[in-house]
DNA sequence: TCGTTTCCTGACCGTATGGTCAAGGTGAAG
DNA sequence: CTTCACCTTGACCATACGGTCAGGAAACGA
């Protein structure tokens, strides 16, 4: 914050600036290649391409192709335990669920690579995160349902299972995401339009809530 | 039909016998491995290895890796449009949305791998199946929005958006399969138990009829 | 038995990939 | 200016992969 808005696009200037600027332009067209090709398909010749950088300055930052893999999967891992926290301070499952949709229906739209790096590690036995299901992803899974059984044994929704609504919840809104090119095939070949995506947030939560007896 | 029920596990004996059993074990070993290393990272090596057959061999009988995936591809489609049977000769939403549910869980459960390739050449931009998104699925589709506005009109279920509850439906269903590695590090490490799929069958069709008003 | 079709397979090839390295460039501190 | 740590990169290497092929074995029909 030196007194001026720095674009920060190329040109990064100071040393520290260089390496966030290059390891943030590698992980972005990683993320992306890595969603299109799979980890298989993928080769750190794409990425460097697309992150407008020569191969062998890829390994400069990243060592290996799997770590930088590791990376990409990790972030979206984040982003999704950041909305997650919707669910904490909410009164009642319209509110938390509610806000819980919302929020990760945001991220199939605004993340759709990241989300389809995480499905496609997921059905590959999760080579690489399985610590995490083990450990970060059990506990918060744990901890919903505490919260939903409350919600449950307080009347504010129906006795449903809660994992299997954390399942369909997960499933749903990721959909949108990992098969977005199907849905787009479905749409004519077009992307979904503004309007589009809030009448499936809007279908979702409708038929979300009113199946948990919520509403 | 000559009498005696054929083993015909190896020892084929017919010149068809021979051909038949072949694509068969190398179909299935090339689902297995699709599925766990998607395409790219799928050898024509790792293949020959599980169907036990040397790597030449599969190339007699699939000219291509390319072919062989196809055929896998198209295998499991073929299963799911065989399933949505259910859905044209039911009186109402309870029954054939029912039906479906039950249909495709269980393929879930029994072709866990089809659906991993499914999914994954849907997110890789479906580049060799984008034909029968356009075609097959897309009249499928169709149809059977056609079928749930009926069940809409006659007051049989609340009026949601037909074509969001079957990405609701897909994605659920699915999700056991292409996320099976989740759901079972979140149960204890443990596969589901006969009691636990009929406990998320049982699941999934309570919130979804709910949710749509058909109960 | 013979001829023909189908099936089998070890050895081989061109290519593409992940990764390495050494030499050179560049910004900032002293 | 000098120094030094950090950054950049073309060239290179070993490996692994998809695919080919020629020669032989096995199954059938006559």
């Amino acid at each position: 914050m030196s007194g001026d808005a720095q674009i920060s696009r190329l040109k990064p200037g100071r040393r520290t600036d260089i390496r966030r600027e290059n390891e943030r332009a590698i992980l972005e067209a990683a993320e992306k290649v890595f969603a299109e090709a799979g980890f298989g398909g993928a080769t750190m010749q794409l990425i460097a391409d697309m992150a407008g950088l020569p191969k062998a300055n890829l390994h400069y930052y990243f060592a290996t192709k799997e770590d930088l893999y590791r990376r990409v999967v990790q972030q979206i891992f984040e982003i999704w335990l950041d909305a997650a926290s919707s669910f904490d301070d909410a009164p009642g499952p319209v509110e938390g669920i509610g806000a819980y949709i919302d929020a990760k229906m945001d991220i199939s739209r605004t993340h759709p690579h990241g989300s389809k790096v995480w499905a496609s590690e997921v059905m590959h036995g999760a080579p690489v995160i399985q610590d995490y299901l083990e450990t970060t992803l059990r506990d918060w899974t744990e901890g919903r349902i505490a919260v939903i059984q409350r919600w449950i044994d307080d009347g504010k929704m129906a006795p449903i299972n809660p994992r299997h609504l954390l399942y369909l919840l997960w499933a749903t809104t990721q959909h949108y995401a990992d098969f977005g090119h199907q849905i787009q095939t479905l749409n004519d070949g077009k992307p979904l339009s503004d309007k589009q995506w809030r009448e499936a947030k809007a279908s979702v939560k409708d038929m979300v809530l009113r199946g948990i007896g919520a509403i």
